[in-house]
This record gives structure tokens, sequence and C-alpha cells, in this order.
DNA sequence: AGCTATTCATAACT
DNA sequence: TAGTTATGAATAGCT
């Protein structure tokens, strides 16, 4: 049906091919449309084009996945099940750890322990103690670095103090010369830094506010 | 492209309805095998009667799913893909659930807890002191029934030898009787009940094989 | 992208 | 239900 006829074979020339690609497309889409209307048909059709792009046509009120759902009970066909297939298994396999874990989690704070032998018990006893030691010695280490930290901040606060009392020593003996009448007028205490004025400045050392 | 025009809506007559949908199935599926031929193009075609029965066409090599993993990553629709959405939420949580177990569990036996702040350590450490206190009572429990086991087993042994040796005694008396000549010729012994013949009859007190 | 000669698909008929 | 054919539709090659 055209000016020749031709070979049902792969158009090689490929901008005639392209052409022949979208002509025959509409045209298997409106055949595909008017079956459809005609004889009261579900009917969908999905088009790859060489480049890979997707064209697909589906009568109305019919949804790719409508379709699918027929196409599946309808043809024995596997479809997406292996799919789902390896997914179930997948959670099934988690959820069963998860269960074990549960109830491992359980034996050891002691829940749901009556169905348990002996040996059983001494196992998950012997658990307990083990983490028991572990988080002991961490307790400890933190005690020990705590222990440290505040010792530290001890001498450094000793040592503050100590400096703070020499600076207040050698300033009183300064002001004393001062007071002597070595300059006159100047408030010199202004000038100080802050620090030396001797208030505290730690907050810890501050009564309130 | 008949005899007469048609207008493209449902055939009412059921007859011709069937036949024009079987000879447009026909067209429908040959042009779609043409234009995967000429423009080499992956093409499918699904067509369901008004019946609910199936036909399908796919260019060779094309298999559904092949051609359904493809729809997919071209065109945006969901397909399938809303029914596993669900099921790759839970597997998403349970995986969560399990991941926090783990560390929970790990936790409790000892292990990575370096990060864990003294807070944390403390809470853990009164978890496994509760699961070990409620694992020593239940040891406790299973110790007191397995010596009251004993004790009962022990009672029991002791009655039972009290018994023998009665019997011993009683079957003494009269197997003396017996040699007084009261009986003549039957050996009394092998109609006794095994038991009372005083050999040790519990496993523990063979001394082996 | 449009045109048209030609082939093809098929509606009505047998 | 299957085959025939007159006719409209689809389209290959051209512009």
């Amino acid at each position: 049906m055209g000016r020749g006829k031709i070979e049902i074979k792969r158009i090689e020339n490929s901008s005639n091919r392209q052409v022949t690609f979208a002509k025959r497309r509409a045209g298997l889409v409106k055949k595909a449309r008017e079956i459809g209307v005609l004889c009261d048909a579900e009917v969908g059709v999905v088009i790859f084009s060489s480049a890979g792009k997707l064209y697909d046509f589906w009568t109305p009120k019919t949804t790719l996945p409508r379709i699918l759902e027929k196409y599946q009970t309808n043809s024995g066909k596997i479809l997406w099940d292996e799919k789902h297939k390896s997914i179930s298994a997948e959670i099934d396999r988690v959820k069963k750890e998860n269960d074990n874990m549960q109830i491992e989690l359980r034996h050891m704070k002691g829940e749901d322990v009556n169905s348990l032998q002996p040996k059983e018990l001494i196992a998950i006893e012997e658990a307990l103690t083990n983490g028991q030691t572990s988080l002991r010695d961490k307790m400890m280490d933190h005690w020990k670095m705590h222990r440290r930290n505040e010792k530290m901040l001890e001498e450094e606060h000793k040592l503050l103090a100590l400096r703070m009392h020499q600076q207040d020593v050698e300033l009183s003996s300064g002001m004393r010369e001062m007071e002597l009448g070595y300059h006159q007028g100047r408030d010199f205490t202004s000038q100080m830094p802050f620090t030396f004025r001797l208030q505290p400045s730690h907050p810890n050392l501050q009564e309130d506010k």
C-alpha cells in the first residue's frame, strides 16, 4: 500500500526507517483504538523505537496495571512475580533474624526465661556478666577521665588564684607608690585590665544571676 | 476499507463484532510484526476480547518482563511499583528495627560501648543487672526444683530399699518354712518378681554397662 | 511535513 | 465458520 510493494525486512536507510516508523506507529495505534471501540475490547500497544524511545497506547479506562493484572491471571506467565518472590524471601529472612534477636534481647533482659533450660540460663548469665564487665570498665574509664579533668581544673584554678594574688600584691605595692604622690589625679584602676580587679569571673564562683 | 465505510463505534451485532474482532486482531498483529521488522523496533500488543480472552503479540526476543523493565525505566509510570512500595517500606522498617536491636544487643554484650555516654552506660548496666537478677531467680528455681526432685528420689529409694528389706525378711522366713519340707522341688525364686531379688535396678546404681 | 499512486485491510456478501 | 471481493484506508516513494 504505497507507491510500490516492499519486502518486510529491516529498512537499511536510516531516515526512511524513521519516517516509516512514525507513519506505521500512528497507523498501528489508530488500528488499536479502532478495534477497541468497534469490538469492545481492551487493547494495549507498547512500542520502543530502535533508539529506545517509548510509545504506547491503551484503550480508555484501561490502566497498565489493570491490563497486567488481567494478563497475569489469563496467561500463566511469570511476569514480575519472580521479582516479588525474591523480595518476599528477603523480607522473610530479615524478619526471622529480627525474631531471633528479639528473643535473645528479651532473654538478656530476663524476660520469657521460663522456657529456658539451666544450660541456656547459664550461658545467658555469662553473657550478661561479660557485658557488665565491659561496661563497668568503660564506666571506670569515664570516671577516671572525669576525675582527671576535675583535678586539672582544680589545679588550674589554684594556679590562677595564685597568680591573681601575686598580681594583687604587685599592684598594691604599685598603688602604694602612687598614693605616695608619684602620679597626680588620674584614676589608675579604670585602666587596669578587668581581671585584675579581683572580681570573681568564673561562673561557678559567682553566687547568683 | 471494505464494501462500505463504517463509523468507528461499537458494533452492536454480536456475531459481526466477533468476526470483525478476529479479522482486525489479525491485522493489528500483522502490522505490529511488520513495524517491528521494518523499523527494528520492539513491539508488544495485548488484546482482551470483550469476552475476556487474551491475545498478545511480542516481537521476537522480546519477553514481557523485558518490555516491562524498559517500560518502567522509560515512562515514569508507576506500574507494579505501587504494590512494591508497601513491601519495600516494610522491608526498610524491619531492617531498621533489626539494626537497632543489633546495636542494643551488642551494647548489652559490652561491644561498641566506646561511643556511649555515661548516662547510657548506666542505663545499660542497669538493664544487665535486672536481667541477671531475673535469670538468677530462675536458676534458683531450677536448682530448688532439682534439689526437691533429688530429695524425692532419695526418699523413694530409701522407701524401696526398706520395702525390699522387709520382703527379704518375709521371704527368708517363708523359705525357712519351705526348707522345713512344706513344699517339694519347685524353684520358688524364679517366680518372684524380679525386683525382689535384690539386684540394683536403678541405672545409677549399676557400676557399668 | 504533504501528496498521491499503489498496495493492503477488511465490510459486506456468499 | 470460512472464503471472496469491492471498497476504503494505509502508506512508500516522491516532492
